[in-house]
DNA sequence: CTATAAAGACGGACCAGTCTGTTCGATTGG
DNA sequence: CCAATCGAACAGACTGGTCCGTCTTTATAG
């Protein structure tokens, strides 16, 4: 029980390590060597808990699924009871993003860049995508879109293009302008053609 | 002359190699071994023509960022002559991409996420960000756009969400996607109540 | 003979991953 | 109550490979 507990912390102390360097630097641009550094792990209690880099990298993108989720929920219901809003209120938990972890853009986007396609970071990325997604169209339609799953689409690829933009152009400006953008994609999607909710 | 057209066939076949490579694999994920090796060229030689990797990859963006413009001014142009048809038209362009390309993404994407801030890479992907973005703002205005500069950052934020989604998920529905999102947003900002808040 | 470029060896750094050996705390048996 | 044991972590050398960039050597062309 207690060995339980300690090998917990020393594998969240690996994660957290990872999460700060690979957000920072990218996942390509960071080496075992380092978060075993940063994390004052030794290499092979590294390899005890991540089989491979790949294997590493794909439990702190899991981890990041978790958080992220968690912070657009949050923010969607930090907007309010009705669901419109609530959909232009997740936007509000991008520049939270921007200010606690610097202008480094989304893990998800350098994940989509830079995991190879057969790998395992790249699964866990499509899997945080998908869920993403089934989220957004499930809001979408409760806030009366005539066709749910395209304003989410909209709505995903404006949180993608603002979470690059963002991190290429440094500045949060990118983000406001997304979150303008969200909005009138909302009332364009729950106005036009009248589905009332 | 004869030299000065050697030089120029060398320093294009190795940029040639360097597109394809650097497409296909990501930035950071090419060795300069390996662009030597698909060029036929002496490493002595890419040397000659370039200072350094940065210095490669950059030339490779500047070349790709005319490429890149001009078949998006190609796709506006080909969707006639109203301004706000050929908004619309620039999302043609995503399409084809994909279909010479292979499902790979778009290079700037790439250099948003892999470069360095403070590399030249890094600047010629703002360079080319933003030369984009004047372009569409002076076709949004043509378009008459009750903000120009609105519109164009909300389909400069498509283009970008749906080439980091086009490769990640390998599926061209996601540019399908964008291609509806445009034509619904560029309608939104050319009818007459469209400004949003 | 001179200038250019090809070919590729080379250096020093980093990479992922393995392996040997040590330390330390908790459990357990006598 | 003490000692044997065991699991978890530490420390770090090591392999075989790749990285970028420089340098030397050889071949070719004017």
């Amino acid at each position: 029980m207690a060995t339980r507990v300690r090998k917990t912390n020393t594998e969240q102390r690996i994660l957290d390590s990872a999460a700060a360097l690979f957000h920072r630097h990218g996942l390509r641009g960071v080496g075992v060597d380092q978060v075993i550094a940063h994390s004052g792990v030794a290499k092979s209690t590294l390899y005890a808990h991540f089989r491979t880099k790949d294997e590493l990298i794909a439990a702190y993108l899991r981890r990041t699924d978790e958080s992220w989720m968690g912070r657009l929920r949050e923010a969607a219901d930090a907007a309010g009871p009705d669901p419109a809003e609530q959909l232009a209120g997740v936007f509000d938990a991008l520049p939270a993003s921007f200010d606690r972890h610097g202008f480094f853009g989304c893990p998800f986007v350098s994940a989509a860049v830079e995991a190879e396609l057969d790998s395992e970071a790249h699964a866990a990325t499509v899997a945080h995508t998908r869920r993403r997604q089934e989220w957004l169209t499930g809001l979408a339609g409760a806030a009366g879109a005539a066709q749910p799953s395209a304003l989410a689409a909209h709505l995903g690829l404006l949180i993608d293009g603002a979470l690059t933009s963002g991190r290429l152009l440094q500045d949060r400006a990118v983000v406001d302008a997304a979150r303008t953008a969200a909005r009138a994609a909302v009332l364009a999607h729950t106005t036009s053609s009248a589905t009332a909710a």
